[in-house]
DNA sequence: TCTATTTAGTGGCATATGCCACTTCCGCGA
DNA sequence: TCGCGGAAGTGGCATATGCCACTAAATAGA
């Protein structure tokens, strides 16, 4: 077997993931944001000052997991979190004007990174391989309970 | 835009990872290890003695990230390193008796979780999804130089 | 042969992610 | 209304990954 070339799905997946995530970090470098930071960033900006269950639905995060990726970003003055009126539980998340500014910043860096990408591969190719992670993301692969019928 | 598709290719990328990442790390949690520390053990199991940077090369893997990643394994005693003979800067890796066990312990629950993500994507399909991973992984994106005529 | 350069790893520091235990709240049922 | 079970986050602990600075060893040159 050819270096690198596992049949496992999930490390060739992680394989790929490290490889195309350092070409992303290069390219937010400038920002000072690393992939990860930019797509939270991107997906709190896109929301509607979304709960901390909705950003960790959206990206499959595990929840504490995202607390412990948003306190950078917080520290750094770009999020900022505040609880739901409603339901003192909850607590939402926005981007500060300061944070707006600097997600712009970094979607200038990002489209260079995309379109090179984009290029090398091809539009088409690119779109239909996110669709296909998207439906992998989303397969429900829990194993069958050992007695699901009782 | 439908939550979590997002255009970004490593966001998209990422995202998947994460998610099939835990149902591998579910299926192999039974033998103790996690995904990334399988596919560490399979690479070093089928490579020759392997040096630290044959690995780090053919997963794609900073050599710095890899020697954290090995500590664990070394420390649970499946994985032993020593000095090449030739040149004393290289460090070698193999698979300790204990280590073989366990990766076939491993193997036996991984091939569970592998056969029911291609009863879900079809094995075609999965062979297609890595060829493409593994592509991704493979280009070379380097951002131009500046000057790369001097 | 002696030195400048390159190569292979290590250690420290920071972020990325997960799981588990625990706390706080909300909502429902007696 | 009291109390219990479920929902939403937090904190601690452990692994996953990278970058940078630094050390040791091999090598190309002068």
């Amino acid at each position: 077997m050819k270096p690198g070339f596992s049949r496992c799905n999930n490390a060739t997946l992680r394989r790929a993931a490290r490889s195309l995530g350092r070409f992303y970090d290069d390219a937010l470098a400038p920002a000072g944001l690393k992939g990860t930071q930019f797509g939270l960033l991107f997906q709190i900006h896109v929301g509607s000052e979304p709960t901390m269950g909705d950003i960790a639905e959206a990206l499959i995060m595990d929840l504490s997991a995202l607390g412990h990726t948003l306190k950078p970003l917080i520290r750094d003055g770009y999020v900022e979190t505040f609880a739901d009126k409603d339901d003192r539980r909850v607590k939402r998340v926005r981007l500060t004007p300061r944070g707006e500014v600097k997600l712009s910043e970094a979607i200038k860096l990002w489209s260079i990174a995309q379109q090179r990408f984009e290029d090398k591969v091809g539009a088409e190719q690119a779109a239909k391989l996110r669709a296909a992670l998207d439906a992998v993301a989303d397969l429900d692969l829990e194993m069958p309970t050992a007695a699901p019928s009782n």
